[in-house]
DNA sequence: GAATTTAATTAAATCAATGAATTAAATATA
DNA sequence: TATATTTAATTCATTGATTTAATTAAATTC
């Protein structure tokens, strides 16, 4: 267990409580940190200085709050830490420069090409770090996140091996990654990330439950409650894929019939799409088209598109239906390529699902949120995992000392 | 937020965690607390001299570990502190007075009449308290914990009102039983209390996930998380009875289609034997039967009883596979009036479906239990409530001035 | 029976947060 | 404009829970 507390933790606990209080707040003065804390003024003062002199905060302009002296605006210090963003796909992979607040700086998508072998992909992934580490020059980066697709299982005892990537599971990312650049590393299953990334975005507060929901190739779900991922025994929370919305339905890899993943994805909407136009249904597609062609036809009206789209979206509000009824989260958010092709359709045919099948009082207290636009929140929250994971850890605040 | 540390809160966390390490081993020596805490033994002589002044814990024997002086066992005071444990169904109520270990010293059952008004269930509820405290004598009782059938909303900023019993929305049961007995008085969903219930019987450490399953007239689960009770925005997480095991399937009075209570409870069981009966199918049973003839015949054998009861455990099965995909938890508990017809049927049933449908890496770190002897868990988790519901108050260690 | 090992306690030392006093800077008031 | 009031932030001596180091106690080993 380990988990007695000392001086040195309260000392840890109180600064990582200030870090996350700002990164809430975006920014605010002393007064308003000991208010929130409940720390006493004197305190702050000390905590303030510490984390300013290892450039994790910074104080820029006044706070007017009415009456009396105006307070010293502080905010997290976005000028010198970095960490490095990677989300893996099954086709591409996106990495990505971020500061300590979580803003990306910079970002750029790699395709994989058909025949290359997991071990060229994982060197890809290595050269583009490099690059982006090499750009760098007064900042200092000092971690590293990876958004990889899941299942994979995670040890959690020792959280240098024993994961499984599906496509590369003979590959120890975290420790080759951390021998190759020195810097900390941490995995977490794409989902998940998005799952923090969106928590962070949202500026969601610890109390505050969200799911976040990966609509993409398969459909993941990543789970933060009271500010952490639910992870599960073996790091696997979030396969709601593998929910069988049909008891007697389509049969699954997985070995399981009706998944959700059979009926809603990406892939299933290419398919489906594909499988239609060989009938012979109008359509402004040809056969054999891909997501890309598929999302720009729905996106262009095309009906027959449209129609299976808002089939898939509507499964995919059977699934939030049941998450809502299993976990009743506060947030709902869903993104991924799924989402991006029609993001008010799909809404709308999520938002149609939960009014008809869910108790009003539970539904009314649920945000539902699509995360249309180009941003992925695998990428930004690959960031995210990164950062938490140096909060988390127990060196967090000896950052200063490596300098 | 207000939850910054200091020495107070160091104190009272270290407190708490030496109590819930005893709970957790049972018996250990000041050394192995020393050790599993990660504190100094200094510390723990002061911690343990503290607990055992305000008898929370006590010594008694010893503990020899081979070599060396021999330590003393040091564990929870049973003998002192007592919690009542109240859970309400609706058609009965139990009541029972357990220990601070969370054992049961006594309880006993008391049926609800047909016509008795929810005001006058809430007066005998009472009634049975107070007699159970009047039999106490030099032990002291300071909380009462009660587990009553959901969805319940809890209002999370105040817990005094606010909550809704779905059969007696107008009765604030906290605030009353805490004027009229003038202990704490914790309320909490009945199948989140036999999550706690059976995470406390099976002496789970806090690194494990566990789901609770309460398998009655609806299908209610609780989770255990970080030894924390998964709430959700409104309290209400884990109504999995309204989970969408066919998405076309019946349409249930929550307005949802295919929920699995439409497929397995208690209720559902009866209704189905009964109707097949009309039909002139033989059983040894009479049209009309009720849950507790059904039982007997199940287990004398009666064929078309077995069927059905089988039919509903593997809709179970399909729930419960719904929540190993979505939580990935360590340990699945099943328990409550549908586990106890048939425990080892109903294992046998859901481990076919988890077998024939679940990841087997998944699957073989996951331990199902079925609760099948007349303990009742939401009975036992109501005490349990309790307690972690006084551990969790600041006012924890104020127990020994109150003497 | 002495050496070794482990358990538990004692008393001084440590140091993060606190409390009280002080300084600083805004608005309100006369 | 001068003064009072209010709020923000800092300074420094104090507090007190945990720790360190030394000591006592009681078991096993050889």
């Amino acid at each position: 267990m380990k988990n007695g507390i000392n001086q040195d933790g309260v000392q840890k606990i109180n600064r990582v409580l200030i870090i996350r209080l700002l990164r809430e707040a975006g920014s605010c003065s002393r007064a308003d940190l000991a208010r929130m804390s409940g720390l006493r003024p004197a305190t702050i003062t000390n905590i303030v200085n510490e984390l300013k002199h290892i450039r994790l905060i910074r104080e820029e302009g006044a706070i007017n709050a009415g009456r009396g002296r105006n307070g010293v605006a502080i905010s997290l210090d976005t000028s010198y830490y970095r960490v490095v963003g990677v989300r893996v796909s099954r086709k591409y992979f996106l990495a990505g420069l971020f500061d300590i607040a979580g803003n990306e700086l910079e970002s750029s998508r790699h395709e994989f090409a058909e025949g290359e072998t997991p071990k060229e992909r994982f060197g890809r992934i290595q050269e583009q770090i490099e690059s982006i580490i090499e750009q760098v020059k007064e900042e200092k980066v000092v971690a590293i996140g990876i958004a990889i697709p899941g299942p994979f299982f995670r040890n959690r005892d020792s959280r240098e091996e024993g994961f499984e990537f599906q496509d590369w599971p003979e590959i120890p990312i975290e420790r080759l990654l951390k021998e190759r650049f020195g810097v900390y590393v941490f995995v977490e299953h794409d989902a998940n990330a998005g799952a923090l990334g969106s928590y962070w975005q949202m500026n969601v507060g610890q109390e505050k439950m969200l799911v976040y929901f990966s609509a993409g190739q398969g459909i993941g779900a990543g789970f933060v409650n009271g500010g952490k991922l639910i992870l599960g025994a073996l790091g696997v929370a979030g396969e709601i894929g593998h929910m069988t919305v049909e008891t007697n339905g389509i049969l699954c890899k997985c070995g399981n019939y009706g998944c959700l993943e059979m009926y809603c994805s990406s892939t299933v909407l290419v398919n489906r799409v594909n499988k239609k136009l060989t009938k012979g249904n109008y359509s402004i597609l040809k056969e054999g088209s891909d997501l890309d062609k598929i999302g720009k036809a729905a996106r262009a009206g095309d009906k027959l598109t449209v129609a299976e789209y808002e089939r898939e979206c509507s499964y995919l509000g059977v699934g939030v239906v049941n998450i809502m009824n299993i976990l009743n989260p506060d947030i709902v958010v869903i993104g991924d390529e799924l989402a991006r092709i029609l993001p008010e359709t799909m809404k709308e045919c999520v938002l149609k699902v939960v009014r008809d099948r869910m108790n009003p009082i539970v539904r009314e207290h649920t945000d539902i949120h699509i995360v249309g636009d180009e941003e992925d929140m695998s990428l930004k929250g690959a960031a995210i995992v990164a950062i938490e994971g140096l909060l988390d850890e127990p060196i967090a605040f000896e950052w200063a000392e490596e300098q």
